[in-house]
DNA sequence: TGCAAGTACATAAACAAATTATATAGCTAT
DNA sequence: ATAGCTATATAATTTGTTTATGTACTTGCA
């Protein structure tokens, strides 16, 4: 998809949290989980993946292991933090209020 | 409102495009329009919108006159184009699709 | 008369999160 | 061997926003 980049602008680090609230996972696999639930409408790029969990790694959001790298490339896995946790439903709750107020905003009311 | 930047980005054109497409309007109010239809939730800064016009100007999403300054501040009113409704008619249904599919991916459907 | 507050536009510089480009490296199948 | 998939990582660039700053006119009040 051509640079859907700020589709995503703002929801990267959401989306990662919901995705390692429902497990430990990975770089690559969460990219393809994404890509996959995009419908072929959403891109993300390893690159934006790889510096979203340095920035939540620095706020505290995860933590990070690596996995036993046999048979394959060795995987550094990541795991939620209460904190990513408190976060996440902040987060999610703001996207209910704001996708209400920008569908208002966009669609228009009037007329 | 603390740094709305990331919700507002990339639907500003959007907005303004619906906007105008109700009638030829000003940057001041427009700017009104946007924070009132906000619900304390999404601020816009000036120069947004003023960078916004340029760019939409050099698209060729919008045109411009100024309006007779009697009896107060000079307005610079904006008029959207053809190519700026069908832009609209686009990035409406962009949101639309995209909306769904964030919601799915910030919401989570398993567990 | 002076001054604050509101209206109105404009642009340069800084910022932040994304993309592009590039690099490394192991495994599998042809 | 070599192409393709898996897997991580970082520097440089891009883009739309905010911050900061400036101009200028009008209204209301003290």
């Amino acid at each position: 998809m051509a640079g859907s980049g700020d589709i995503l602008r703002g929801h990267t680090e959401t989306i990662i949290l919901r995705i390692l609230q429902e497990g430990d996972s990975y770089g690559y696999e969460i990219a393809k989980d994404i890509i996959d639930g995009g419908e072929g409408v959403i891109d993300v790029k390893d690159a934006t993946i790889y510096t979203a969990f340095r920035r939540m790694e620095e706020e505290g959001l995860l933590t990070t292991y690596w996995g036993d790298g046999v048979g394959g490339a060795r995987r550094r896995y990541y795991k939620i933090t209460e904190k990513g946790k408190q976060v996440y439903a902040a987060k999610l709750e703001e996207w209910k209020l704001v996708s209400r107020i920008l569908t208002k905003l966009i669609v228009g009311g009037n007329r």
